[in-house]
DNA sequence: CTGCCCCTGTAA
DNA sequence: TTACAGGGGCAG
């Protein structure tokens, strides 16, 4: 599920519901998921602390506490973060917080790859601050970008996903904005021109644009669960089929472990 | 840079 | 049974 869309509207759906709500206590049916500290003293540490804020920073969800402290949260690949009614204990549910008012948030999560963490919110942020800036933010400039692209040789997708020149791309959001770029994913990311990585700035501002709209209408119909927003792929998961654009066959290849789709033709 | 690991579910 | 999955940390 989570790219920065996803991770995005998880946290305007969740905010209404769950601002200035106390936390009376923190249900972890899985330790693995609490790192570093322990599931109890996450649990100590959460418990009767007021939620200030929910926010997000490139793919993470914060909570920010009352008495300085804040709850981080990744979904990683499968993770799930929502508010509910005390919640029916599902194999993949993770960690619940019992708010007041027979009210909840559920951390769930099938793979168990996600991760949640407390500390004190100055840590938090210095954790934060390694990352790289928000895209559709104006601390993301052009002029930035270019020059990060200009030092990397590192192939243009892996730039794209390492979170530290920009956040909130994954495996999906990364390779469409090379299409839309028509930059190949292999190429180092130095070598393209200064327009092109001018191309690609505003293509991962608008592809992000437009999935987080449809990511917002996919998730207010309700009850309605659908693996995959309404965000329409040019090439994602398409091997085989023909380029939206130049009906070339897309091509599927492997970088840094994953799945790389891409249109030889177009994208040079 | 590649490979391994963390985990589980689902499809080929 | 194997491959693969919208992530990321780490070792080599």
């Amino acid at each position: 599920m989570p790219e920065l869309p996803e991770v995005e509207v998880t946290c305007r759906r969740l905010a209404p519901q769950v601002t200035g709500k106390r936390i009376r206590a923190a249900h972890v049916l899985r330790a693995g998921t609490i790192a570093p500290q322990t599931a109890a003293g996450f649990a100590q540490a959460v418990s009767g602390r007021t939620i200030r804020a929910v926010r997000r920073r490139g793919k993470n969800i914060i909570l920010d506490l009352s008495g300085g402290y804040a709850v981080r949260i990744h979904l990683r690949m499968t993770g799930e973060l929502f508010a509910s009614e005390i919640p029916d204990i599902t194999p993949a549910v993770r960690v619940w917080f019992e708010l007041g008012g027979r009210r909840a948030i559920v951390f769930r999560d099938s793979r168990a790859l996600g991760r949640i963490s407390v500390g004190l919110a100055r840590d938090v942020e210095k954790q934060l601050d390694a990352l790289g800036p928000e895209p559709l933010s104006s601390a993301f400039t052009a002029a930035r970008f270019l020059e990060q692209a200009r030092a990397s040789r590192m192939p243009s997708k892996l730039f794209l996903m390492d979170q530290t020149h920009v956040v909130g791309l994954g495996n999906i959001y990364a390779a469409e904005s090379l299409w839309r770029a028509r930059i190949d994913p292999r190429k180092p990311v130095l070598r393209n021109s200064p327009s092109k990585i001018a191309e690609l700035y505003r293509a991962i501002r608008d592809v992000l644009r437009d999935a987080i709209k449809s990511v917002t209408l996919e998730y207010k119909r309700p009850g309605k669960y659908r693996e995959t927003s309404s965000f329409t792929h040019g090439v994602y998961g398409k091997e085989g089929e023909g380029c939206p654009r130049c009906g070339h066959r897309i091509r599927r290849i492997v970088q840094g472990g994953r799945s790389t789709y891409f249109c030889p033709n177009c994208q040079k």
